[in-house]
RNA sequence: GCCCCCGUAGCUCAGCGGAUAGAGUACCGGCCUCCGAAGCCGGGUGCGUGGGUUCGAGUCCCGCCGGGGGCACCA
């Protein structure tokens, strides 16, 4: 990135002017290069002469002319000036950037893929959602933040699996069941009620049903019986499938769905990481439960693995799943996204990866906020334990699959969102997503009229493309791998959006000014240039919105 | 009580310690006789609050206020 070549050029600028005596030999902090918010201040700039001040005991308009002087300029970069108090501001040369048009073309597809992550394979969990009810809105945002994070992980270079961790045992995963069953024997006219703590709604009598037409009687046992495993089981399979299609239904496709239960098969995960901690001295045994000693990792209070009725604790599988992640399948990265209700896991998590001897860095846990539904301003109580849930698929119908993710998108994953189902509806409308998309759908229809009349801008000039808003457009282009490190190194991927937002402005505001196909005969030479600009465009549009899962249409 | 996140325009949200804080939407007014008006141009209000650090704070630190979430042998 241009970015690179100008953060490199400032420090070997420095270190030139530092031999020649020019500026006193202090260490050198890393050369951050920002974009001005305002043009006059150029294309790039540096406020690096203000941070050496106190260190190199001068004024920073002195120390940033010196830095100046010392820059070597490139076929890319035009200027270096110095402005109060002490920035320096670049301008890339209006040769280098019109040739961008040609390298974006010749990219295609690839254009602004970076090398960040190469040789590096990264796993991303996000939404794992227990199957004990139908997705909600909240799902939603993790499953749209977690896609495209994996899509821009994979952009940068890295190797990504995504998954969906299925927690199919323990309490909840019991109490699903007792309810299952409950309602599969309301359905041959047994008088049993749903259990207390059970999962009122509606949605399991459909799985009672769908288990009755399929398997009619099969499961009924004596009365006072407990739930058959075999129905368990089944109804754990429904689930799920519901859920995978109301993920596929707004682009969210994992590579693996990975069984709790796989954990603890023999000589599984769970053995290993509990012999391991054992051998470590992070294990003791009181009160008739088998803990990890997380207070020794400086935690607060040690944590239950194996309950008192020698069950394993989601904690303990949870420790031998990102064994198994770490260590087993050897990811150099695992990026797990997880809402804020379950914040309280991470510390205990950290001090058992830290247990297990992997480096911190490795493992990344990403708190999203969670979503308040609201309907008309009013807060809708969102609970599996509740009847009244407004479910992830309702919400995909009305609003659509695009509009949703864009919408879920947009918000950093730090920020409480507030999910109008009204609002939405009727924002589904005017969304900003199909801004973006009628601009690819503009281009498209730019591109189309250029093949009917038979125009081959093939030897289109980019160099004739020197007017602000072709200029502006090329620069906006340029932007879209630079917001991919960001989102990279931050994991928040809701600077695509609002990119996605600036460029196709950017792009109307060009049409505006600039006639792209004209009749004149002696404006065929712009056209070409044009036309190529706009086919620019149009990867940077359509890679903007493949990123985001969404379409590009051609026409809408 | 302790811990985490958030508080920016009427609303929904951006803003990597930098130069005059931005979008979308809503509201008002203008713009289609060669490419799609799902577009463009113009119009205005805002960093919860009190301190501190810094050459420079919406951004970092502390207090307070307000909202959300945690503090299980649930997940």
């Amino acid at each position: 990135m241009i970015k690179d070549d100008i953060s490199r050029i400032v420090s070997e600028a420095v270190r030139r002017a530092q031999s020649e005596g020019a500026l006193p030999a202090v260490a050198l902090p890393e050369v951050a290069i920002e974009r001005p918010q305002r043009p006059e201040h150029g294309d790039y700039a540096t406020s690096l002469a203000l941070r050496l001040a106190r260190a190199m005991r001068s004024q920073p308009v002195d120390i940033a002319g010196a830095i100046a002087n010392h820059i070597e300029l490139t076929d890319a970069i035009s200027s270096a000036e110095v402005a109060p108090p002490g920035f320096i501001n670049f301008r890339l040369s209006q040769d280098w950037l019109t040739r961008q048009v040609e390298t974006v073309l010749a990219e295609g597809e690839t254009f602004s893929d970076l090398n960040l992550g190469v040789g590096q394979k990264a796993q991303l969990e996000y939404v794992s959602a227990n199957p004990v009810g139908p997705l909600h809105v909240g799902n939603g945002r993790w499953g749209a933040i977690g896609s495209t994070l994996a899509n821009v992980l994979k952009a940068v270079g890295y190797g990504v699996e995504q998954e969906y961790y299925v927690n199919d045992m323990g309490t909840q995963i019991d109490t699903f069941a007792t309810t299952l069953y409950a309602r599969y024997q309301q359905l041959f006219g047994r008088d049993i009620a749903i259990p207390e703590e059970g999962y009122p709604g509606a949605y399991m009598i459909d799985v009672a049903e769908a288990i009755r037409s399929e398997h009619g009687d099969a499961f009924l046992r004596p009365p006072g019986e407990l739930a058959p495993r075999e129905m368990r089981d089944i109804g754990v399979e429904k689930m799920l499938t519901s859920i995978a299609a109301d993920l596929a239904s707004m682009g969210v496709v994992y590579d693996r769905w990975f069984r709790e239960s796989s954990l603890h098969v023999a000589s599984s995960a769970y053995q290993v990481v509990l012999q391991k901690l054992r051998a470590d001295g992070f294990v003791t045994e009181k009160e008739g439960a088998v803990w990890f000693t997380s207070t020794a990792l400086g935690e607060d209070k040690d944590n239950v693995l194996i309950r008192s009725n020698g069950s394993p604790t989601y904690f303990a599988s949870d420790i031998a799943y990102h064994y198994n992640k770490l260590v087993e399948r050897g990811f150099q990265r695992v990026i797990d996204i997880w809402g804020a209700d379950h914040q309280g896991h991470v510390p205990r998590m950290r001090a058992a990866i830290a247990a297990l001897g992997v480096e911190r860095e490795r493992f990344d846990v990403l708190i999203g906020q969670l979503v308040t539904l609201k309907r008309g301003g009013e807060v809708v109580r969102i609970s599996k334990r509740s009847g009244d849930i407004i479910t992830l698929r309702e919400v995909v119908e009305e609003v659509g699959t695009d509009a949703c993710r864009f919408f879920f998108l947009t918000s950093s994953p730090n920020a409480t969102m507030d999910f109008d189902l009204e609002l939405a509806k009727k924002q589904s409308a005017e969304n900003p997503v199909y801004y973006v998309q009628y601009g690819h759908a503009r281009i498209a229809s730019i591109l189309t009229l250029a093949q009917e009349r038979g125009i081959d801008w093939a030897d289109g000039d980019p160099s004739l493309l020197v007017h602000e808003a072709e200029q502006a457009l090329i620069r906006k282009m340029l932007e879209l791998p630079e917001i991919l490190e960001t989102i990279a190194r931050s994991l928040e991927p809701h600077h695509l959006p609002h990119y996605a937002i600036a460029l196709a402005t950017t792009f109307h505001d060009f049409y505006e000014k600039c006639r792209v196909i004209s009749s004149e005969p002696g404006d065929l030479p712009i056209t070409k240039a044009r036309l190529k600009l706009v086919a620019a465009a149009k990867i940077a549009l359509a890679r903007t919105l493949g990123l985001m899962g969404m379409a590009a249409p051609e026409r809408m």
